[in-house]
RNA sequence: GGGCCCGUGGCUUAGCAUGGAUAGAGCGACGGCCUUCUAAGCCGUAGAUCGCGGGUUCAAAUCCCGCCGGGUCCGCCA
């Protein structure tokens, strides 16, 4: 199956191929490009002229000459050493519709790979409730598991949980020890505070950091009894993680324990495997693997698998985990902060001695406030939860503004809400650091979720008034008409880049240009009541699907009325 | 000291992988548009040495080298 945009692109690149083999006897490569305004499709000409010693005007307009219309070429021109390609908005119309009408939810999805992919993001300590410094997290690693199941892929979320490490410690520690009454509705805000008062204790009082050590020791060693005891505390604070999660419309399939991994002994035949390599070292009884044949420099360039008390570190429970998901799947994508890149690269490096699969990783700057980085510990943070429930807020009064109180306030304002907290994260590219502001976090206008998903909500109330019942000619003619019908036919195209990319921000432009180009149809062409209405109306009820399934994809709701 | 990432109008950002035709948006500012399908919208105006300096090329925001500024890491923490 192909879809229309895509058939084009290859008739065009042929019809080059063919034209300059005829007139020159050479096989060039094709590199075609997609102008914006200019042309439809455009190939410069001045690589060529560099191998065929000829002007790239002469050469666009000899090859313009031997190009014919045919099925999808409408024309062709040679303007400054570029032949354009213009499209047969006609027999676009035609495929585009008809197929967006057969496809429905399915339109722009990749065919079926077959592949397994995990992909693991969020992994916060359950040691309180999420922060906004960490957000980006959860909504690019859900954002990419939706993407990658539209474009044909199999996949599973997981989470992996640290249930053994120093800051669960702590507030399991904390929560034994003190005594602090504290309001709260949800678990993870009430427990922090144990664990900030703890780590402010660990700090002062050497006997508090000792009782600490100790429980990280036990967990380590594998004494099941102090693990089940962390795990009664810490799945409250998780439970709260997953309850704001779930209000940014994010479900995690699969919650993996670090401790499995040390019960299994499999993390002690890692230390093993690995000890027994020429990179590995020993210091005392710890031991470690030098990183410098892997060119990694810096102050110190040896990653520790093992304590001097021969208990296992982060890193190489981490490296069990990924041997136990490569076997269970066929590729694995992680979402990292950028504070993981040595830990993730020591992790590919041991992966590769051990001749097991490596996973992609995703890594995200952080999200700081004007002082500074957010930080638990010193309780300098904007949590989650606190950005959810001001974002409701402030929808509420839009929406309130707007349509008055009714039984869809509730339901419309969380939408709104949760939709531009995610698209004003999504839209930005990963590794661009963000300096988190109220009012930009929180904007509905502009290039924001409210804005797309406001073009959809009135492609759903034309199709509502008018009944739309899907039988359509189409024949367009209005420059809005045209522009959207070829907005929406590169669909596929931007879901096949960023699949490939793993770039979701591509998608959200993406959307905002579709709802965009329906706002200046929506402008200029009347729909209901006109003569063209059946045809209009199979061209909204088109950007209807296109935008919802982008929303959809980048997990925000695709409200029918706002 | 070393590694990696970022630097595009006042602010935020797209484009950078695969160099191409006038650098595309949004916010904010200013001025307009609700008697017709939702004004969370639309139209217009102003605003850009694409951090700086070299180089490669017919062509550089994009590639290479150097520098500057910011972030991040270099722990027997996670």
């Amino acid at each position: 199956m192909k879809y229309p945009y895509e058939e084009f692109k290859e008739e065009a690149t042929a019809g080059l191929a063919e034209a300059i083999k005829k007139l020159y006897g050479i096989e060039a490569e094709i590199k075609i490009e997609e102008p914006k305004e200019i042309a439809d499709l455009a190939y410069p000409c001045f690589p060529l002229s560099k191998i065929l010693k000829k002007s790239p005007k002469e050469i666009a307009e000899e090859i313009a000459g031997e190009i014919k219309r045919r099925e999808w070429i409408d024309k062709v021109e040679a303007v400054n050493g570029y032949v354009n390609f213009f499209i047969n908005v006609k027999k676009l119309a035609e495929k585009l519709l008809k197929k967006i009408e057969e496809m429905g939810d399915e339109f722009g999805k990749l065919p079926r790979k077959n592949l397994k992919v995990i992909v693991e993001h969020t992994s916060a300590n359950p040691n309180g409730p999420l922060h906004v410094g960490r957000a980006r997290n959860p909504i690019i690693g859900d954002t990419i598991a939706r993407l990658l199941k539209f474009g044909g892929y199999d996949v599973v979320t997981q989470y992996y949980v640290d249930d053994m490490g120093k800051q669960v410690a702590t507030l399991f520690w904390g929560v034994k020890n003190l005594k602090i009454e504290i309001e709260h509705e949800k678990a993870d805000h009430r427990y922090v505070v144990f664990y900030q008062k703890a780590s402010q204790l660990m700090d002062e009082d050497e006997n508090v950091k000792k009782e600490i050590e100790e429980i990280i020791k036990k967990c380590e060693r594998g004494d099941e009894k102090t693990l089940q005891e962390l795990k009664e505390i810490y799945e409250k604070v998780l439970d709260g993680i997953i309850e704001s999660l779930r209000n940014l419309n994010i479900e995690i399939d699969e919650f993996v324990e670090e401790s499995r991994f040390v019960l299994d002994g499999s993390v002690e035949k890692v230390v093993k495997e690995l000890e027994k390599l020429p990179y590995a070292g020993k210091e005392g009884k710890a031991t470690y693997i030098d990183l410098e044949p892997f060119g990694v420099h810096g102050r110190d360039k040896k990653f520790y698998l093992t304590r001097g008390d021969g208990t296992s570190l982060y890193a190489t429970r981490d490296i069990a985990y990924h041997i136990w998901k490569g076997e269970r799947a066929d590729m694995m994508i992680n979402v990292l902060g950028e504070d993981h890149k040595l830990e993730a690269k020591f992790v590919e490096i041991a992966l590769k001695l051990l001749n097991k699969k490596v996973p992609e990783v995703i890594f995200y700057s952080f999200v700081s406030l004007p002082e500074g980085k957010m930080s638990t510990r010193k309780g300098r943070v904007v949590y989650l939860d606190d950005l959810i429930e001001e974002a409701i807020e402030r929808a509420r009064k839009e929406v309130i503004k707007r349509r008055g109180e009714d039984e869809k306030l509730e339901y419309i304002a969380k939408n709104v809400a949760a939709g531009a907290i995610r698209y004003n994260i999504i839209k930005v590219r990963a590794e661009k650091p963000i300096v988190f502001k109220w009012d930009e976090a929180l904007n509905f206008e502009g290039q924001s979720a409210p804005f797309i998903q406001y073009a959809h909500a009135r492609c759903c109330s034309i199709l509502r008034k008018a009944g739309y019942e899907g039988e359509a000619k189409p024949n367009y003619e209005h420059e809005s008409e045209i522009k959207l019908i070829k907005m929406l036919a590169l669909f596929p195209e931007i879901i096949k880049e960023s699949v490939k990319t793993r770039n979701p921000s591509m998608l959200a432009e993406y959307a905002y240009d579709v709802a965009s180009s329906f706002n200046a149809f929506y402008r200029d062409c009347r729909v209901i009541g006109s003569e063209k209405e059946k045809e209009r109306l199979a061209l909204v009820n088109a950007t209807r699907v296109v935008l919802k399934n982008c929303l959809n994809i980048l997990g925000i709701e695709a409200l029918e009325e706002m």
